[in-house]
Formats: structure tokens, C-alpha cells, sequence
DNA sequence: CTTATTTGACCACC
DNA sequence: GGTGGTCAAATAAG
């Protein structure tokens, strides 16, 4: 798992990364006071060195499993589609949040090049969870994941927390959008509060300086600036 | 055999 | 009529 770790984290890194630049511009947009601008600034400065940092430890290359592709053969000698193409599968029991989902459907959306898959908890006819999830991946990044969350789980239903954790630093990078709600829903990161977006980038930074050591302390220093800014922006 | 997944069909809504 | 969401029969994997 620490041999993986390196490579998951750059992964996550990344992410934050690119969700960093993200911030920056939105802060730039909506002319936020420069002090936040040039936080921002200093957040990508320190996910650069620390990206850095856990390449020359080791752990660049390509971890990544296609796991979610076609994992089981399509169903149905009659019900067959069209010759051997591969058939996306989204993680199902052990990755995840830690919770048990049972996939229902799937469908292609319009707009969207990808299909979307559509989840609900599998404990919905024991427990009468309502729980459901919606994931789709990125159009442009094919490693992440939209993943959209309507309803509430039943207390009683088994979550595993360690499953949890280790499926943001282990499993292949994939939280993007994390959302609870039955009635609104926004499809865009971009239609995000400042302050989820920030929420989302600690996730991302925590979850990678859990799983690995931080080399040279830069993870620490991230993780001040991160909250410097959330004390900011909560003004 | 049991269980979860696949996938076309069906339904509700605009 | 088109699009998105759900259902359920069929079926493969464990």
C-alpha cells in the first residue's frame, strides 16, 4: 500500500491542483481581495513542490488499473449489444464511500459523452434506505468521476469508513462533485460556492497527507495556507 | 444455487 | 416527441 500510496497521491494531487487553479480564477472573477488571490497562489506554488517532492520519492508511474471497464461480460446471450466493445463499469462494494450501492441503470445523456450510471443503496429493501447516487465520468479527464448524491442514508446502513478513505487515496482519483440534495442540483464545479471548492481542496490535500508521509513538510504548510483561506473566506 | 449486473423497455415529465 | 430516470428479465460469476 506505500508503494501505491506515492502514486495515488500524485494523483490527488493533481486534482487539488487543478482545482486550485480553479480557485484562483474564481477569486480573480469575483474580485476577491488580493490577499486571498495571492493565497491562492501560494496553495499552487506548495502543490507544485509537493508534487515534486513525491516524484522523486518514487511513486510517478501509471498506477492506474482500468478497474471500472467491463469487469463482468455483458448479460444476455439475446440482449447482447453490438460486438465486443468494452462496457463500462463503475467500482461497485469495496471502493466507493464506504457504502454498499447496487448499480440499477445507465444511460447515455445527451449533452454528456459518457454515460451516466445510476446507483441506490443496497440496503434499500431491508433498511428502506433511500440513498442514490449518480456517477459519470469527466468528459475530458477519463479518471474522474462526477459523482452526484441524492438522499440521505439510513443510519442503520453499514458504512465503512476505512473503505472509505482508502478508496480517495488508493482507489483511482475520482471525487469531483459531492452533493446531497433531492431537490436543486448543480451539474457544474464551477457553479460551486468559493467555499465548497475550498472544502473539496482540504478533502484532497488531507486525504493525500494521511495515506503518505509529507515529504519535507510541504503537506504542512498546505494545510495552513488551506485553512488560512477558509478563515478568509469565511469573513 | 445465490447474487449482483446488464440492458432494453417502460414511464414520467417538459 | 424527446430526454432522463427506473424497472425487471436474463444471465454470468462466485
Amino acid at each position: 500500500m506505500a508503494a501505491d500510496g506515492g502514486s495515488a497521491a500524485c494523483d490527488v494531487m493533481a486534482e487539488a491542483r487543478e482545482a486550485a487553479v480553479r480557485l484562483l480564477s474564481l477569486l480573480q472573477a469575483t474580485g476577491a481581495d488580493p490577499g486571498k488571490q495571492e493565497l491562492a497562489r501560494q496553495i499552487i506554488c506548495s502543490i507544485d513542490r509537493a508534487r515534486t517532492s513525491l516524484r522523486g520519492a518514487g511513486g510517478d508511474s501509471k498506477g492506474k488499473s482500468e478497474q471500472w471497464f467491463s469487469a463482468r461480460a455483458p448479460a444476455g446471450s439475446k440482449r447482447r449489444a453490438r460486438g465486443g466493445e468494452a462496457r463500462a463499469r463503475v467500482m461497485s462494494s469495496g471502493m466507493d464511500d464506504g457504502y454498499a450501492w447496487r448499480k440499477y441503470g445507465e444511460k447515455s445523456i445527451q449533452d454528456h459523452r459518457n454515460p451516466r450510471f445510476y446507483f441506490r443503496c443496497a440496503y434499500k429493501g431491508e433498511l428502506g434506505c433511500g440513498a442514490r447516487k449518480q456517477v459519470e465520468r469527466a468528459e475530458d479527464d477519463p479518471s474522474l468521476f462526477h459523482v452526484t448524491y441524492f438522499g440521505d442514508h439510513t443510519p442503520a446502513c453499514p458504512r465503512d469508513d476505512a473503505a472509505a478513505a482508502a478508496a480517495e487515496v488508493d482507489g483511482e482519483s475520482r471525487f469531483v462533485l459531492q452533493q446531497t440534495s433531492l431537490v436543486g442540483f448543480r451539474p457544474a464545479a464551477e457553479c460551486w460556492p468559493v467555499k465548497d471548492q475550498v472544502a473539496n481542496l482540504v478533502s484532497s490535500i488531507s486525504s493525500a497527507d494521511v495515506s503518505f508521509a509529507s515529504p519535507g513538510g510541504t503537506m504542512e504548510s498546505l494545510d495552513a495556507s488551506l485553512e488560512e483561506l477558509m478563515e478568509l473566506l469565511r469573513s
